[in-house]
DNA sequence: CGAGCATCATAAATATAATATATAATATAT
DNA sequence: ATATATTATATATTATATTTATGATGCTCG
């Protein structure tokens, strides 16, 4: 919760520049030097020397920087006492997300997350983006993951990572021959196991194909099938190629039952947060929050 | 420079009072309880016990404020220590003012300030207010204080105190038995004393008159004078009577020279402070808004 | 060298947050 | 009850923070 701008300052501070510090605090390059400026306009002092290739820290700077770390330190000793009173941090906390994000990709970010938190209680509920949206919005879950872009004004809406999508093949498939990479075309060529009517994943690849001047209709498919795990099963035994998120087959790629290709162009779609406005100012959702960003940076 | 929430709960948290702490920090009422409802749904928990009467701190707000409090000391060790580094604070500031403001108030504001700030170069220029706000705009001066209302879209005007203005007399004057006030009918009835065309003090008056549906012309003006000071002159020789600024005559109703009695209905006008918006965001300045406001508080 | 790349600065438009104004609600005291 | 004092709420306004788009500068590498 700490003040702002000298949390900016810190990181700049600590960082050495600029562009990563907006990067690490999830905002732009010219906020960044915004912030800091008003630091140095107010303190009548310049707190870097910016030489052209390297930023650097005046004395002042250290000092500041210094002086910061001691006021966040309070800060984090004050949540925590607060906390100790007040047995907070033990609430339910209700999260939702579409099918692959909440069989992929949250567990282990929950675990984790429950894991710096032992008292709290965390429920997740699965859905489709359109429900999980919905859900925000009427306040049955504090918090949910989706992969469809959304348009609510009244939500916030934050891309947290950026969801590869590949070709998975059988591992001994012809296309891992050709080189490195896929062109769209070239699916026509081989039986496709596509998902069922109605699966973002689905949606996903249309558009793609469309967007390559591709008519969906000219691929060859030979299954359809309800989720990612029967895909995967599909493509195992040999029935055809898929188009995948890169997040569901981690196991498969490392126990050499299926191979990736790289699409080209590459094929991806942004996961978001989507939140109430308001939900930010609590502590423990400001917390799940910090830490879920956190994990998608380091999971990049 | 330190974060606002946490200083206006903290300021509440001293005073025991939402009015008093808006009041306080030169703001209004609704701001703070918002912001401190703010910081409550950020801890998820009561911060005070509004007992309708009475405002207590919960225990959680008592420990809140206590870091709150060594928050503040290291933001302010770290501006003394930004402070020693630069060398700063020495800079010089220029004030302007109209003539009775700079007469009569400004001296001991000034001095008062100098003397926490001994390094600090003050100077101070005179006009009239049109002259002042204008120097402002202009950046010839770091801080105007004037007595007309201004209007200026591009600079920040804050009114800082009511000055207000009685009529002054000898001290064996008929009106002092009359009564505690003087109605502005009977100003009538005796020779007046009155400051010169363009002075602000006039205006005021004229004003006064008008509103009151009193003909200024009906006034039997015996002398027209420059200063303040000739007007208490005239007036202390027995010449007649005037209108004059309270703050101006603080020595002669201690030495009984002079003789003062409040209008019916009062007679006041604002001074105001004029600066540039940006000019917050410098330390010195800040400090000197800070003392000045402060200042004008204690001697309403 | 100069084209391309990386980094910080600036400007304008936009989004978010803070604050004021007006008003309500609630309790207390008379 | 009625008046008064105090905090809460709704809405509008203003201030501040942030993004988007772009510019400037220096470095690197063919």
């Amino acid at each position: 919760m700490s003040d702002r701008r000298l949390k900016v300052f810190h990181t700049v501070a600590k960082l050495l520049s600029f562009t990563r510090a907006a990067e690490a605090l999830h905002m732009t390059q010219p906020a960044v030097t915004f912030q800091v400026r008003q630091l140095e306009e107010y303190f009548n002092t310049r707190l870097f020397d910016r030489t052209h290739n390297k930023v650097s820290l005046t004395p002042t700077g250290e000092k500041v920087s210094e002086f910061a770390e001691r006021i966040f330190d309070l800060y984090t000793e004050m949540e925590n006492s607060v906390r100790d009173l007040t047995g907070e941090i033990s609430g339910a906390l209700t999260i939702g997300a579409s099918t692959t994000i909440a069989e992929y990709m949250l567990p282990a970010l929950l675990g984790e997350f429950k894991n710096l938190f032992p008292d709290i209680n965390l429920r997740l509920k699965v859905s489709n983006s359109e429900g999980i949206v919905s859900m925000v919005e009427h306040n049955v879950i504090d918090l949910g993951v989706v992969e469809a872009p959304v348009s609510n004004k009244n939500l916030i809406v934050e891309v947290c990572r950026e969801d590869h999508l590949v070709v998975v093949v059988a591992p001994n498939h012809d296309l891992l021959r050709a080189g490195g990479k896929v062109k769209p075309v070239e699916l026509k060529n081989y039986p496709f196991v596509n998902r069922e009517e109605g699966s973002g994943t689905r949606e996903v690849i249309m558009q793609y194909l469309l967007d390559e001047n591709i008519n969906p209709a000219d691929i060859n498919y030979c299954l359809e099938l309800g989720s990612p795990e029967a895909v995967k099963g599909a493509v195992e035994a040999g029935m055809g190629i898929s188009i995948l998120s890169r997040s569901t087959i981690g196991k498969e790629l490392k126990l050499n039952t299926l191979a990736e290709i790289q699409l080209d162009p590459p094929l991806s779609r942004p996961f978001s947060f989507v939140r109430q406005r308001q939900k930010f100012r609590v502590r423990i959702m400001e917390e799940l929050l910090e830490f879920a960003h956190a994990y998608c940076d380091r999971n990049k």
